[in-house]
RNA sequence: GCGAAAGUGGCGGAAUUUGGUAGACGCGCUGGACUUAGAAUCCAGUGAGAGCUGAUCUCGUAGGGGUUCAAAUCCCCUCUUUCGCACCA
């Protein structure tokens, strides 16, 4: 007989919806724990992915709430976006429409796994009480100065039809859809992160967030330190600023590296004919998308621009040159090129028969120019370089750096790879940029009293390459708030990671519709006690976030400098070793296993499976194991041959958390082993929890505990109410009444309705954790194991009040001890208290 | 190439925090009970090898070396895998 999981899990999940026990409440007296899972977005029904985040998310905050914490943990959706856009084209659909469905159907199969969330606080970032306060912070932050337009290559996804942050580019692909990204020239909203690159790479204020992560946003922050350097053209009052961390090099410079987006080499090709070579090399470079550009083993190629520079240390020429190997978004976006200290610019001097000059010496002192293959650029000592010569290149870094400065032609610098964050998006989904564009004032914001500026219904999906919005002239064209002449509105809408960077603040007080959350609440619920999430959002949706969160501090709406205190990044599920995914066809749908074999069962293989922060290899074999496990679970309490045996457990369990036993009677042997596990069973299922975090090894423990010998014979051979005293029928029922309140965390329905089976009337958490005693994990007998020369020859039990060198003795006395002992010297006995003998014989 | 993490039965994993009985727990597999049969359930076994069933012994945590009475755990070298970065000046 399998237990009726269904009739179980939707009893409670009515009761627990109907006593409201997940709705957070602001203020209260309580300690609050904020529990937060990345919100989902909203693509038709939920994954097993989305199945794994939640448990995990749900085991801890259901563990937090029985600790007796003010418990927050929150829904919603990140429901704008591309695919929804993308469907729609293609079913002549409109995402209003197939986003709300897909939110019912979720928000259907969040209930029907029963996950603790509070609906009260629900969020949409697509719907206009959401995108409102998307817009406001967005002109609070061009009030700060945060936010600018500029024309620039940026990184364009053909499919998407739309511009891709730099976050969003892996391998020079689309995050998305895996298209290369090319660039292409376009005005663009940008966001000032690099105002706050320095405090993105402080996590002194975080809790606990995995090495990995905070590794991954320092290494793409990308702080160097340098100097900066002025190269004047040879006939021109132009000035072309390098950057370097190779100062003690500058004497070596023989030319100078552009890349064809560089603004002078524009400047330079307004003169050009049509077909001049020059054109004609940048053209081609700039029309190679970035994978191949960047790959290392790339070419290097290059033109001669005709032009010189004058190397400000000793007014040197310096061809310049139009490279595809420098890069217009690092540091200046030029580079001083020392062949002879830098394998890029010797590669590229040889091919070229550019002069090449030495200019550091190894401290061999044996380099010789005409024999060098590669560049030499270790540290060492400096030659040629006027009164710099025989300094340490490291201790000559900083005197020419300060000498250039004194002479005004560099300075020390320090440069980031983070570039600023365009947020602009060619598509329709999303949130409207709140400016608008009047023939005479302007670039003008749109007042407060006029958010939000709502996306118009009505629109042209996809008919064309042009920003939808466009197709829309009654909503782009409209009157200037200023002078009230005609006008148009931006028909670009925002990065959706925009939308993301703030949802966990506007939990704390998601029905505001005054400002976007109210400070005190914020600042009650704030930070995030614990985030769970993919490790896919390193370093964008966890960067931006952070970035915004310093931001709302800085404008004064949060107190808190981090918006996550720890974070937890969740494994993905993977099927025959790769990640579920439809392309690959190797999904299995979790409804249909909730289904067949309940939500509790889901969660229990999903927790058990490995540690959260691990992948989980689905395997249909392995949920029929966790299947069984809560089957017989439920049998042990079911009872149904002898009631007597359900009503003892109700008549003498012990409601205490303590679990002390009462009376003083004399306990059997028995018992006692079984009062023994089942305190330590409390004591590992707690330190997993609370120590690590670590659910599987939790999980094993109680499976271990109810696989024990005890209560099986206890159970089927016994006649408890006759046999036993009334302090062992307390151990007894005990034993039993632990087990709902410690696995409540990870199947918390099948837990309630056991802990009523056993007459309760609160619901397991308002009984709180329980609490395990020491006194009764003392044992009657130790087993210690002896060793000789590190190896097990015997195994020896005694009273815990026995001495060491009883202890010796006893081991010395051991048949297989003696036998491996025999004729040899014993030279030391280590003893380590309650584990083992070791002995030491020759 | 640089950096990080990790390598344990047929599989997922435990023991690594604190050096102290390696393989908990689960899956799978083998045998048995129940059944007309199957499913389900229950019982027993399950690292490799030797040994008469036994007691017991040998080997065994990617490979090699080291520290130690004792190493999956600490140190060094090698290999492999995964992840991140990668013409960043």
């Amino acid at each position: 007989m399998e237990y009726p999981f269904d009739i179980i899990e939707k009893k409670w999940q009515n009761i627990w919806s109907k006593k409201k026990i997940f709705n957070a409440i602001d203020f209260s007296k309580k300690a609050k724990y904020y529990v937060l899972s990345m919100f989902p977005y909203p693509s038709g029904a939920l994954h097993m992915g989305h199945v794994s985040n939640y448990s995990i998310a749900d085991a801890i905050s259901r563990y937090k709430m029985m600790q007796g914490f003010n418990v927050m943990q929150p829904m919603g959706y990140d429901s704008f976006g591309l695919p929804a856009e993308n469907f729609a084209i293609e079913n002549n659909s409109h995402p209003r429409i197939t986003t709300d469905e897909n939110i019912k159907i979720m928000r259907n199969q969040f209930d029907s796994i029963g996950f603790g969330l509070d609906w009260e606080r629900e969020v949409s970032t697509c719907h206009s009480d959401y995108y409102r306060w998307g817009q406001w912070l967005f002109k609070r932050m061009y009030e700060k100065g945060l936010v600018y337009k500029k024309t620039s290559f940026v990184n364009w996804c053909d499919s998407c039809q739309t511009v891709l942050a730099n976050e969003q580019v892996e391998d020079g692909k689309c995050w998305r859809c895996e298209t290369v990204v090319r660039q292409k020239e376009l005005e663009q909203w940008f966001f000032k992160i690099t105002d706050y690159a320095e405090e993105l790479l402080d996590f002194s204020k975080v809790i606990d967030w995995p090495e990995r992560v905070k590794t991954m946003q320092t290494n793409w922050i990308g702080k160097s330190f340098g100097t900066e350097m002025w190269f004047k053209l040879q006939d021109s009052d132009d000035i072309i600023k390098v950057f370097t961390t190779r100062p003690d090099t500058i004497f070596g410079c023989t030319f100078m590296a552009l890349p064809p987006e560089h603004p002078l080499v524009s400047q330079w090709l307004k003169n050009e004919p049509e077909n001049s070579e020059i054109r004609k090399f940048c053209d081609k470079v700039m029309n190679e998308d970035k994978i191949t550009r960047t790959a290392e083993d790339t070419t290097k190629e290059g033109i001669f621009t005709g032009r010189y520079a004058l190397n400000p240390v000793n007014e040197e020429k310096v061809q310049i040159w139009v490279t595809n190997y420098v890069l217009m978004d690092y540091g200046t976006g030029a580079v001083m090129a020392v062949p002879a200290h830098d394998h890029r610019d010797f590669e590229f001097a040889k091919k070229y028969n550019i002069p090449i000059k030495l200019v550091i010496q190894n401290p061999e002192k044996n380099l010789v120019l005409e024999e060098m293959t590669e560049a030499y650029i270790e540290p060492g000592i400096l030659v040629n370089s006027a009164q710099f010569d025989g300094m340490v290149s490291i201790a000559s870094q900083d005197a020419i750096t300060d000498w250039m400065t004194q002479q005004e032609t560099g300075k020390h610098t320090i440069t980031y790879r983070l570039r600023d964050w365009g947020i602009s998006r060619q598509r329709y989904w999303g949130t409207p940029i709140p400016v608008i564009y009047c023939e005479n004032c302007g670039t003008v914001l749109v007042p407060d009293e006029d958010l939000p500026v709502k996306l118009p219904e009505k629109v042209q999906l996809g008919k064309t390459t042009q920003n939808p919005l466009l197709s829309v002239p009654e909503w782009v064209n409209t009157t200037c708030p200023k002078c009230e002449g005609p006008a148009r509105r931006e028909t670009d809408t925002m990065d959706t990671f925009v939308d993301s960077s703030w949802y966990f603040a506007r939990y704390a007080d998601a029905k505001n519709d005054k400002i976007p959350f109210d400070k005190e609440k914020a600042d009650y619920w704030l930070p995030v006690d614990q985030y769970i999430g993919g490790i896919e959002h390193a370093v964008m949706h966890l960067m931006y976030a952070r970035f915004f969160h310093k931001f709302m501090r800085d404008i004064g709406l949060v107190s808190s400098d981090e918006p996550f205190a720890r974070l937890l990044t969740q494994g993905m599920v993977t099927k025959d070793g790769a990640k579920m995914s439809k392309s690959k066809g190797n999904t299995v749908d979790p409804q249909y296993i909730i289904d067949r074999f309940g939500a509790d069962t889901v969660r229990i293989f999903m927790l058990f499976a490995s540690p959260p922060e691990k992948d989980v290899e689905w395997n249909d074999e392995a949920v029929k194991g966790a299947f069984r496990f809560l089957n017989r679970v439920y049998r042990l309490f079911e009872d149904e041959d002898n009631k007597n045996y359900l009503e003892l457990i109700k008549k003498y369990y012990n409601t205490s958390n303590k679990f002390n036993t009462v009376g003083k009677e004399d306990i059997c042997i028995l018992i006692k082993e079984l009062r023994y596990n089942t305190h330590n069973l409390i004591k590992k299922v707690r330190e997993d929890i609370e120590n690590r975090v670590h659910f599987n090894t939790a999980i094993a423990s109680i499976m271990e505990y109810i696989n024990l010998k005890d209560f099986s014979r206890i159970y089927w051979t016994l006649d408890p109410e006759s046999f036993y005293n009334n302090t062992e029928k307390t151990i007894y029922a005990d034993a039993f009444a632990v087990i709902p309140r410690l696995l409540y965390s990870f199947a918390p329905h099948i837990s309630e309705e056991l802990w009523e089976m056993i007459g309760n009337k609160e619901l397991v958490h308002e009984t709180g954790i329980p609490e395990y005693n020491p006194e009764y994990l003392v044992k009657d007998e130790i087993t210690y194991v002896v060793q000789i020369m590190g190896k097990i020859r015997g195994k020896l039990s005694v009273a815990p009040s026995t001495s060491e060198e009883e202890i010796k003795e006893k081991a010395l006395e051991l048949e297989n001890v003696k036998k491996y002992l025999h004729g040899k010297e014993i030279k030391k006995i280590i003893v380590v208290p309650n584990k083992l003998v070791s002995i030491v014989a020759k």
